[in-house]
RNA sequence: GGCGGCAUAGCCAAGUGGUAAGGCAGAGGUCUGCAAAACCUUUACUCCCCAGUUCAAAUCUGGGUGCCGCCUCCA
């Protein structure tokens, strides 16, 4: 079997041929740091996260690039009305970014370029293509002449023609057409500028990740990724910079896109009051419940965000995470050989992992790859009673075996790492020992059949988020 | 106005030609001092509407309706 991803270039899923065998080069566009990450900012960083997990478990060497936009309006705008410099506002919400993304459990690209620190490359590129003849300058500013680029609108599928008829913009009279883009802007007072052939100024926005693309990955990689609303004008532009810069084409080979996340089925926006950082979202649910929620619908799929979308994501992934619980417990089983049960188990990991690896293989689907998890965790929880009930002995090779599909699906979507049940982080460690006396005092209470007592005890700790599961082999609990 | 996408149970959501995955919620049951968890059973004769192609369509084609995104900074 191979990969196959959807690609917005040719509108169609196509499989997967690396430019290099066993290597994958990805560029992921990133953030403009001027505020904190919101939740639609979490959504191509979790896919791509999923996306790199998966060609890595596929046995794949990914080179992952993802930019950070530190030069733009809207941190020269906030640093302007906060009276700071751009670098602090950018540097800010960088650290921002990443202490959000880590708790996503997002692992790190291999290089995160800063526009500020490549600005040679791009008064390079930039002037290589106005030297091509596929850019021109008007008063320091320098514009991407769209017409001399044969092909512009592949991506999106527009014609220039379209978009001259559709125009929503004034059109600037000082460009030869009017979606001919900035390269180059001229410097303002108030901005930070560089020096460069077209005298001070700062670069356009397109420019930076076709600059530090070709740098780090070169004139031709494969993927390219972000979310769907920068198909047009961002990833358009990049392909006509790219492309006719270094005359090599296709710049990338797979272009994708991720779908939007929409509140109260309405696009995220600061004026519909419907903005959510995800730093608030953690202030109330775990970072995997967010994880889970974003991966249980197709990446390319609109998401719509909610409270009560997310309590159910909650408890689709509490239900996984009871199976982790039930491992937990096997862990403790001696071994006692083969048996009908553990080869009914057996089969079942197999059937999940070839279910899971099919689903991933087909454009990462990770919505219907969870159903696997899903199958398989009711297994290990049927297999479980079974082996607790003294009928039959336990498989410890079946089982581990079962265990490790289990948690290699997890690992691959980045889900169940928190700490299970029955401890709680480093800083509430003072709570165990604790926990322990007080579980301890309860159970005596039971064996005197003292109920008043023992429901007392699980109905104050209740109170305080603490949920006790009794079951024949003892007590668990966890926090709510 | 131009470009693109979506419409599947109470809710969320897979499924792109072969007779509707999975999760949440609901109902019944097993287990249990009670509860919780787990497990079993059950919940769409049907996939927005109409027409067509086909032995066969949620899935393809045409038309209609509704919703959303992009075209301006945007993940």
């Amino acid at each position: 079997m191979t990969v196959r991803v959807y690609n917005t270039l040719t509108k169609q899923k196509e499989e997967f041929v690396p430019r290099e065998p066993g290597k994958v080069s990805m560029y992921v566009c990133g953030v403009t740091p001027y505020n904190h990450p919101h939740i639609g900012n979490a959504r191509p960083f979790i896919t791509w996260d999923v996306i790199k997990r998966y060609m890595e478990k596929r046995g794949y060497k990914v080179h992952h690039i993802q930019n950070f936009t530190d030069i733009d309006d809207k941190i020269i705008k906030t640093a302007n009305s906060e009276g700071v410099s751009w670098d602090v506002i950018a540097n800010r919400y960088i650290k921002a970014y990443f202490e959000v993304m880590d708790k996503l459990n997002i692992r790190r690209a291999d290089s995160y370029p800063l526009v500020s620190e490549h600005i040679s490359e791009i008064i390079a590129m930039v002037k290589t293509l106005e030297d091509k003849g596929y850019a021109y300058e008007v008063d320091g500013d320098v514009y991407y002449s769209v017409e001399k680029f044969n092909g512009y609108g592949k991506l999106s599928g527009r014609s220039l023609e379209d978009m001259k008829a559709g125009a929503r913009v004034d059109v600037d009279d000082r460009k030869d057409h009017p979606m001919d883009f900035a390269l180059w802007k001229s410097a303002k007072p108030g901005e930070p500028s560089w020096e460069s052939p077209w005298g001070p100024g700062r670069p356009g926005w397109h420019i930076e990740c076709s600059a530090m693309s070709l740098k780090y990955l070169g004139e031709s990689f494969d993927f390219h990724g972000g979310g769907s609303d920068l198909i047009f004008p961002h990833h358009e532009n990049e392909i006509a910079q790219s492309e006719a810069c270094t005359g090599c084409s296709p710049f990338v080979h797979y272009w994708l896109h991720n779908g939007f996340i929409t509140v109260n089925e309405e696009k995220m926006s600061k004026s519909l009051g419907n903005f959510f950082m995800v730093k608030d979202i953690l202030a109330h649910y775990p970072a995997e419940v967010l994880r889970y929620f974003i991966i249980a619908t197709h990446y390319r799929s609109p998401l719509d965000f909610s409270d009560e979308r997310l309590s159910e994501a909650g408890k689709s992934l509490e239900r996984l995470r009871t199976a982790v619980e039930t491992c937990h417990e096997l862990d403790k089983q001696k071994d006692g050989g083969r048996s009908e049960q553990s080869i009914i188990l057996l089969q079942a990991a197999q059937q999940a992992k070839s279910e899971f690896y099919a689903a991933m293989d087909d454009d990462f689907n990770s919505a219907l790859a969870i159903s696997s998890m899903f199958g398989l965790a009711k297994e290990i929880n049927v297999y479980y009673s079974v082996v607790a009930s003294g009928k039959i002995a336990h498989d410890t090779a079946a089982y581990t075996e079962a265990k490790d599909v289990y948690f290699e699906m997890a690992d691959i979507l980045g889900i169940l790492v928190q700490e299970r049940a029955g401890k709680l982080e480093d800083s509430d460690s003072l709570v165990n020992p604790l926990m322990d006396l007080i579980i301890e005092l309860r159970q005596q209470a039971r064996k005197q059949k003292d109920w008043a007592t023992a429901d007392k005890i699980r109905d104050q700790l209740s109170a305080i988020g603490i949920v006790l599961e009794d079951s024949p082999q003892g007590v668990r609990w966890k926090k709510r």
